[in-house]
DNA sequence: GTGCATGCAAACGCTTTGCAGTCTG
DNA sequence: CAGACTGCAAAGCGTTTGCATGCAC
């Protein structure tokens, strides 16, 4: 994760949380740390494990609160794949990208392409539509899984 | 709804029950039959109140249960948009689209782009993905919406 | 008749919240 | 100190399922 992004969000973290008079606590900081500092799209119950690895005492609705304040601050995006549970990313700051996910192992790999996006766009004007947000998810099997899946393993 | 999608749908799941042995019930005739005669992308909860718009009574188990049904014979598709409950739409016959969500008025339009298809695929060829499916969402406001639109409201 | 289908109600899994106690600023 | 924050436990909500009864074939 490049450190300037996570600098971004801290900064913009910081200036949510003063104005909104929020406070800074032993847990807060640590699932924010935590999340700022793993890669990739985690759920509430892995962020929870990944924080009690560190220290042991930190209730889940601590972290699911967390997160939502750091959505409300503009530094989390929240995410749904197929049907589980919601995954956490750190949000974009003027990027974006979509998602490929392999639907054997759960990886998870980022992309964007402007020809799509373009294309959207157009998309959208012809029929009228204000674009504000997409979702493009590409489901499949990613190299590694693509010769030996069993299916039913 | 253009009939011969529907009568696709008909014979397609007219052969799966037949192969797999299931029942024609009174309940699961009317559930299909409001699913396939019915524009759009519905939730269980309003599939069971069209159905009971024609008849009484049907459980929620039983439109779950068929719609599950519809699902494995190939007609129906399964969708989620946003953190709402399910919908279901008919299955494409060879065909794919992906949605316009109108976020004020919940209107939804289908599209289809080849060339974002195209795209897509070189996109999960060059990052080793054999690609399954996708799901494409676009989430803004329709021409009716973008002007009076008072967001609170 | 046999066996799938139905409907109710309860179980589930994730999400959200009330509340009493704790801690930050 | 006041007001936020935490953790637990319980409530919500949509989704699933067990079970006794009913119905299609």
């Amino acid at each position: 994760m490049s450190t300037e992004r996570i600098e971004a969000a801290r900064e913009r973290l910081g200036q949510y949380m003063v104005e909104q008079g929020k406070k800074n606590t032993r847990q807060r900081d640590l699932i924010v740390d935590v999340f700022l500092e793993v890669e990739g799209h985690h759920s509430l119950q892995e962020l929870q494990v990944l924080v009690r690895q560190r220290v042991g005492t930190v209730g889940y609705a601590t972290v699911y609160r967390t997160m939502k304040l750091l959505m409300d601050a503009g530094v989390a995006v929240e995410r749904h794949f197929g049907s589980d549970a919601a995954r956490f990313e750190l949000a974009e700051f003027g990027t974006h990208h979509d998602h490929l996910i392999c639907e054997a192992c759960g990886k998870i790999v980022e992309f964007e392409d402007p020809v799509i996006e373009e294309r959207q766009d157009q998309i959208a004007r012809r029929h009228g539509f204000q674009v504000n947000r997409h979702r493009h998810e590409i489901y499949g099997l990613c190299a590694g899984c693509v010769g030996n899946v069993t299916d039913g393993a």
